[in-house]
DNA sequence: CGCATTTGACCTGCGC
DNA sequence: GCGCAGGTCAAATGCG
């Protein structure tokens, strides 16, 4: 009985995050699109291994492990800065994904009432998604992306400073979304700062915006750990990760905008002085038992480009 | 004292 | 029009 409660929790976790119109097929793409030595390792042929890669299901959920490394995908999982198009292969696909992945385990039986009513409440969620909304012109049309992060703490340090500005409670979640704002002046950057609700433990970070300013050097010494320090055989260019931009917008420079699975900045920056994030570091470091990288517990961390939401862009 | 956080109020978009 | 939910504002408060 539990465990029937227990699978639905995930796959329920599974259908909120990878359904909504921000997160759908985005972060399978992601996922599929990872940048390496010279371009990105082809998207298709290499989703189970860049998970295995990076350690995925030694932090991700396991029926979210096996949702990602299903091949029910999008047919062209095609990244366009077009958001009608990153958009249009998400919610439908996102169900049947969602729910092959249940079948792939052996938790057939969980397939419930309630899993069919959380279909359709996705489907809802589509029929909803193809009707042209109207947006607050106001709204940028900024890039959003997203990090999951397995991390005690919420706010992690990515290098930039930041001003919480809000605090909101999120519907069906226990935990608080927190809002901030870069404190560079003229730098509109915004970061959205939630935790799952069905893993507590992972952190959802989206961030919103571009810098406009360069990563200030903060009083905790923070640096950045190389490639070769984390396990990598040298597939992802030093310049990431002694960048001071963060890797989203660093990966947008580079590869046109386009998202990708990678180890975003907060685990990969540490305090040397031990001043501020002692535990932090502490945290990351979750010793496993397969791969270097999770040796090191760094590559925790899922980004998602998630897209803002449909804008009227013509109007 | 300056800066960051907290938190209730307010605004806006959307569905019914 | 109303209610709900997400997002933002800004005064109060806390902290180094």
């Amino acid at each position: 009985m539990e465990k029937i409660e227990e699978t639905k929790a995930e796959n329920s976790m599974v259908n909120s995050t990878f359904s909504d119109q921000n997160w759908t097929g985005l972060g399978l793409q992601g996922i599929l699109d990872m940048p390496c030595e010279g371009g990105t390792i082809n998207q298709k042929a290499s989703l189970g291994f860049n998970m295995d890669m990076f350690g995925i299901q030694d932090y991700c959920d396991p029926s979210l492990f096996d949702l990602l490394r299903t091949p029910v995908m999008p047919p062209h999982p095609v990244v366009s800065e077009s958001p009608e198009i990153i958009n249009t292969p998400a919610t439908p696909n996102s169900l049947s994904v969602s729910s092959s992945s249940t079948e792939a385990n052996d938790e057939q039986q969980t397939k419930t009432t309630a899993e069919e009513q959380e279909q359709e409440q996705e489907q809802e969620k589509a029929k909803k998604l193809l009707k042209p909304k109207k947006k607050n012109p106001k709204r940028a049309t900024e890039p959003r992306f997203a990090f999951m992060t397995r991390s005690e703490v919420d706010h992690l340090d990515d290098g930039y400073r930041w001003r919480k500005y809000g605090q909101k409670a999120v519907k069906n979640s226990p935990f608080p979304r927190s809002y901030y704002r870069c404190t560079t002046p003229s730098c509109g950057v915004k970061k959205r700062v939630e935790r799952s609700s069905d893993d507590r433990s992972i952190v959802v970070t989206t961030y919103e915006g571009t810098h406009t300013h360069p990563c200030p050097v903060t009083p905790r010494g923070n640096i950045a750990i190389m490639p070769e320090s984390l396990g990598f055989s040298g597939n992802i260019s030093t310049s990431s990760f002694v960048h001071p931009q963060p890797p989203y917008q660093q990966f947008q420079q580079q590869h046109h905008q386009q998202p990708y699975f990678h180890n975003p900045t907060p685990s990969l920056r540490f305090s040397t002085t031990n001043s501020s994030f002692p535990t932090f570091q502490e945290r990351q470091f979750r010793p496993s038992s397969s791969s270097l990288l999770r040796d090191n517990g760094l590559l925790q961390d899922m980004i998602v480009p998630s897209q803002e939401r449909k804008e009227p862009k013509e109007e």
